[in-house]
DNA sequence: ATAATGAACTTAATCGATTAAGTACCGTTT
DNA sequence: AAACGGTACTTAATCGATTAAGTTCATTAT
């Protein structure tokens, strides 16, 4: 390994000097700086992370914490598109991405103390269990954190935008004809929570009545789950004429079960997701959703992230809103 | 941060006991090993990565890069399984995942250089471009290197079976009496080679004959340009009775194509598709399609590297092969 | 001529941990 | 009683980089 230490040989400087040289400090000759550039060039030099890390304080390492007990957290396209986004832009901004996990390898560390024992210089949180104490020790540490679709006192959060995508959604619907509407949510947490209230505020608002029997629980990103809702909505003496699914891998397991019913969407059964991952709108028919800033999320979580880590004495935490996109999609028949 | 230093002064030892003690070295009494301990623990001692990457030269960190030109290599969903199960396994085996990628920030590194820069134990690697300088500069350089589905000379590898995976599917829909086959492949890279050989191969040795025609190019992961080459294929004088895709993603892209064209699957048209995600089995019809054991590819691929960095002396490059599982869903008419 | 100024370095401490080599002390052997 | 051996420590160097504080020397001001 080629370090500081054999460029100032080779320059027949100290070390402090090839040092400063290569940071653009003011106090090195401009022809003294060029010659310790061209050789540390010549020799391969690359700074070592670990040390400029150990003795700076500040290891240019963002944590990236995905919690999702169903194990997999990564492998939904939802959360793939924003780890995805995460790292785009923090790549961007010179910081890479390390993964935080419970328990690394003999050592059993909890999120906070697995992000301080790599010395991550902030974390984004994504996670279905916000009461979790594990993540809770994290969000509320002195590390700074972002986290996403929870918000946490005097802590920055993205937020996607439920409230408002349950509402285009309903309202999309709505217009279409459609007046008994069925939800099937996904397990409760507080974007469950939004979503629910949402929806019934703004059947409210239009004066649909919706009832209980209407509102069935499933598992976010279950087909099977929400097979079995769908089935259970199929048996009810008043059938809906629009189901609206936890997301739109789950639409997946009710499509199926309608099928098995001779439905066919949306000719028999109105039918919206939710997430508008790049899956949906490939289905034929095009699932009509509501499309979540995947991309967008991600992006402004890195960069609030960094704004966090590089200016804590300016920086004040926010709560940032990123909205969704309606989908109209082929799923949802005009009627009346 | 507690130190080690603020333990030595808590227990009045020095040091180096502590570090001792704490790493259960031999030449430490029972009870001040036990004391040192104990106090850590009052403390919330972590020990600190950085530091001891630096003394230790292992940084306990292995590297992930998944290149793909198209980006998101991580929203595919095969990707994002391997990459899951090689988290899991190295996490389990005590080591964190950093993701490399080419410029950091306003440093313009290549894939080796950032590996080094944030000292890697380890490389991971996925691409789509084995031949891409870059890839080639770390795949073979002396930092230990695992590649997934393509080998390099006196390297590890590990390889998803995609001679045995195209056999299974050509014998199998063979067995459902059909004899014209086409063949919808991907980007040719060494694995779609691969693919295409086996394919002309099981069909020449069970005495198909497949016309020019009925092998297209498309793009991997890219439903539009599967559907285009469907379209091709059923402009021609005589159709096929089965479909190959590129992958299960594809797929869709022909289902609405042929939809379009009043087919149904697999009535009117068989099909199959290749990777065996869980979506594939989520759909009506159950794709009929090869599973390519992600899982157990991230856990070999995270096993031989580990094995690789703490055994270099006894460790030997090795091609390691892993088998897929035939999904026969429901997209293979029995014709004949 | 002497002091003051500033440019261009060097010295040395430091970040937190590991570890080879050294030391103090106790008990045992002959 | 001297020598030896072993246990349980401590000392100090080290990993690679950064940086406050000090030094040197030429230039300018008085």
């Amino acid at each position: 390994m080629v370090t500081i230490t054999d460029i100032s040989k080779a320059c027949g400087v100290s070390r402090a000097t090839v040092s400063k040289a290569l940071n653009g400090a003011p106090d090195v000759a401009p022809k003294t700086a060029e010659r310790i550039r061209a050789k540390a060039k010549a020799l391969g030099y690359l700074p070592n992370a670990t040390a400029r890390a150990l003795k700076m304080g500040r290891s240019y390492n963002i944590g990236v914490l995905f919690s999702d007990p169903t194990g997999g957290g990564i492998s939904h396209e939802y959360f793939s598109q924003i780890l995805e986004s995460v790292k785009a832009e923090a790549e961007r901004l010179g910081y890479d991405i390390t993964f935080i996990s419970k328990d690394l390898g003999a050592m059993s560390m909890d999120y906070y103390e697995h992000a301080k024992y790599r010395s991550c210089d902030g974390v984004v949180i994504a996670s279905a269990d916000f009461a979790d104490p594990a993540i809770v020790r994290l969000a509320t540490s002195e590390i700074p954190t972002v986290t996403l679709d929870y918000s946490f006192d005097s802590r920055t959060s993205i937020l996607s935008d439920n409230v408002r995508g349950m509402d285009a959604l309903v309202r999309f619907v709505y217009e279409n004809g459609h007046r008994r509407l069925a939800f099937i949510h996904g397990e409760i947490t507080s974007v469950t929570q939004k979503r629910i209230a949402s929806f019934k505020k703004t059947c409210a608002a239009l004066g649909i009545t919706v009832p209980p029997e209407y509102i069935r629980p499933a598992i976010y990103h279950d087909p099977r789950s929400s097979g079995l809702a769908t089935r259970a909505l199929l048996a009810l003496p008043e059938r809906p004429t629009c189901i609206f699914y936890p997301d739109d891998l789950s639409f997946l397991g009710g499509m199926s079960e309608l099928e098995k019913n001779g439905l066919s969407i949306p000719k028999d059964m109105s039918v919206v997701g939710y997430d508008g991952i790049p899956l949906s709108q490939v289905l034929r028919p095009r699932l009509s959703t509501y499309r979540q800033g995947a991309e967008t999320i991600g992006r402004e979580a890195a960069r609030s992230l960094v704004d966090q880590i590089e200016h804590p004495d300016t920086w004040l935490p926010q709560q940032i809103t990123v909205e969704g996109e309606l989908l109209p999609g082929d799923t949802v028949r005009k009627i009346g």
